[in-house]
DNA sequence: CGCGAGCTTGATGCCGATCAATGCATGTGG
DNA sequence: CCACATGCATTGATCGGCATCAAGCTCGCG
């Protein structure tokens, strides 16, 4: 294929039938033949590097994308330039759900290292969720998931403290990882310090100061963007106990 | 009717159809005939008296409601006993999307004056809007809406202070009573102080002093709950600009 | 090798939390 | 009808956590 396309303009195929993501993707649950109903509308996947937007607020809104490889961030921003990460996406998660609601995206998604994603045309999905109930069920419980979760975000912001809000975004992190198939007790950030204290309501300095005195309380190993969980329970207790 | 039922135990009788809220809710876009087919389905009514709950964290879900009359907040829980007000709902919307998720709902709604609620058997709502496409356009348009608003108040709770909060939660609630038929400059507050501080992750003195200055500064008129709005634009204007 | 983006750490200040007292409206029972 | 309780709101005084400002450090990369 390379031969004849040196320089890859044709989009690469797609196929939740043989994706080892299928279980934690938009398929999950379905029958192997459902899934291969999918694939007539999953058909194509983009590469985007490291730094460039998938979308942008204001962009038209066509397709839901799920990240096949890599790591991305959605951003939103206010009309005087302050903006707010609103999540981080890995494997198997859905970006676009914003969409939806005006047929314009309403925030940037970015990818923060060199990521895959399948397209999902949105039209067509709709159109196909039609026929397959199961589809429709599985779509509606991703969107209400995201309600949930943005609940829960805002329950961090709105009454942790730096300490909480960390502990609780690292074990948030590792869980996830964990699904994947990743360790429970390592993992390597792909986010900046600025990022993550946008994405907690706090300064990067304070998140900075914040994993220094993890590590200095024996809960972490900091090196840099590798992190090590020393003390898992530990971490679990911030979070959950009460802040005063 | 209650010559035979006294005690009123009976539901009542809701119609998409007849009702006022129709553009406002669920059908809006709908054309009269796909409305009336949503009758059979939004067929009762529920009223939920000031201080009782429409449906609890860990309740098995159901159904989704439609606020006709009255006005709700709904509120998450951290394990420890922390909460959150996530969101406050006034007529024509939806209440119980977080549901969908896990089929058990993962908030409290609260009714925060005497309410109706019109129910929705979510399970007929998913065969109906199988057979009519506009209804399941609405329902995701509606859902991805909830996320939508979810990341402006997640910009909100990470970036902005106190003031400009507490702006933007007025400007809100004004600009959604308009819609409504009220005034735009006047409002009466349904929630307490410390409701309003939990939504914008402040302390309810906080909430009041910042009323108290907005009043000294003659952008409001505070009595109680009962708010007079006096300078729109400064409100605006605090809202959208830098906060340095 | 040296530049620059990102990270760490220190000093200081401010916003909002906390603690505490008072005020105000509503409701209830004597 | 008044006395009192209760829930909510206001206001003041003080405190603390995080932001801000500033200076160096680390590491990857051209």
């Amino acid at each position: 294929m390379s031969v004849t396309n040196p320089l890859r303009l044709e989009p690469l195929k797609a196929a939740c039938s043989t994706c080892n993501l299928r279980e934690l993707c938009l398929p999950v649950g379905m029958s192997n033949e459902q899934i291969e109903r999918l694939d007539t509308l999953v058909a194509i996947r983009r590469t985007i590097t490291r730094g460039e937007t998938l979308f942008r607020t204001g962009d038209a809104f066509q397709s839901l994308y799920a990240v096949r490889t890599g790591f991305f961030k959605t951003c939103v921003s206010s009309e005087d330039g302050r903006d707010q990460v609103t999540g981080f996406q890995m494997s198997g998660e859905l970006l676009g759900l914003d969409g939806i609601s005006t047929d314009r995206h309403s925030c940037d998604a970015v990818a923060l290292e060199d990521s895959t994603v399948c397209v999902i045309p949105y039209h067509q999905l709709e159109g196909l969720s039609h026929e397959i109930t199961d589809l429709q069920r599985v779509f509606h419980k991703i969107m209400s998931r995201e309600i949930v979760r943005d609940h829960g975000v805002m329950l961090l912001l709105g009454s942790m403290r730096a300490e909480e809000r960390l502990a609780a975004f690292l074990l948030n992190l590792t869980q996830r990882l964990h699904m994947r198939g990743y360790s429970q007790s390592a993992l390597i950030l792909r986010m900046t310090r600025e990022e993550i204290g946008s994405y907690l309501g706090l300064k990067l300095e304070t998140v900075s100061r914040t994993f220094s005195k993890f590590q200095d309380e024996g809960l972490l190993e900091v090196k840099q963007r590798q992190i090590r969980i020393l003390d898992h329970d530990a971490l679990k207790k911030l979070v959950n106990s009460a802040s005063c």
